[in-house]
DNA sequence: TTTATATATTTGTGTATACAATATTTGTAT
DNA sequence: ATACAAATATTGTATACACAAATATATAAA
């Protein structure tokens, strides 16, 4: 296997181990708090429409891990009392969901763990590495 | 959330979706052949021992994928006839895998298919681009 | 109105995974 | 030798996941 090549087999192979290292940090992070990490995105997904709801598609949509049961992701939110679900009035196909109180308080204890755990992921880099890092991951994952 | 913050945040999202979408990728090259991009890695991982055994544990560190039942992902190759298992003669609680010449060809078959996945991942990058990123990863992964 | 098609979500099912518990073998100290 | 601890691999079990099939509602066509 010539030059080329061999940059980019590693270079995947170096970002599935550092997405990996992420996800397993992140979810040590957030075991304590018995959450996963796909619950955790799904939450700041909600935090982030400020109070408006968002249905289930919207959610699928912009969530790290395509995965094809979110319904039962939100089960075990709403078990937790973490979101509500309610069909949309509109178009009674569609659901409606949204972060509670208790939702929005997990995030607020969880954010500074997170940071943290966000630095510690990245120790490794400088702040303008950071940034080259971010700009080059960022056009891989631009239609995602 | 400040500029600091709000970057290292921004990255670490962008390695979870960079990695994810590596493996949704990779698996997808690999399915028609019927195995995972686990199964593959272990499988390649072998091939570059050069006949030489492999132990669990060697595997197991290795792996990019940190997983606690690679015996059941072994028994997976085994029924697929790709590796066999030897008890290691030396020490008895140890095992020894092996590739199969089954094996071997089927990672020759995939080859050219998993390096085209991978350009196709790497697409957006220039080759400058790709060696730039994986020099930062490798920072993060150094000691995993 | 009935039929067909498209959209949105849920559920069934087999497989994969994490974590802990359990052998089995080896090494070490008494 | 015996007992205890460490190393290595396997298994039990609950949960998570992918993919396809099923359900329910809405829209369009005949």
């Amino acid at each position: 296997m010539d030059g080329y090549l061999e940059i980019a087999k590693n270079t995947v192979v170096g970002m599935l181990k550092a997405g990996n290292k992420a996800e397993q940090y992140l979810n040590g992070t957030l075991k304590p708090f018995d959450i996963s990490l796909q619950q955790f995105n799904v939450l700041r997904i909600l935090r982030g429409r400020k109070g408006k709801a968002a249905n289930l598609n919207t959610v699928q949509q912009r969530m790290i891990h395509k995965m094809s049961n979110t319904s039962r992701l939100i089960d075990k939110l709403i078990e937790k009392k973490l979101v509500e679900r309610e069909i949309c009035p509109d178009n009674r196909r569609k659901i409606e969901i949204f972060i509670t109180n208790r939702g929005l308080n997990l995030l607020n204890d969880l954010d500074n763990k997170i940071q943290m755990t966000e630095a510690e992921i990245l120790k490794p880099l400088s702040i303008d590495d950071q940034k080259i890092l971010r700009n080059l991951i960022n056009k891989i994952t631009l239609n995602n």
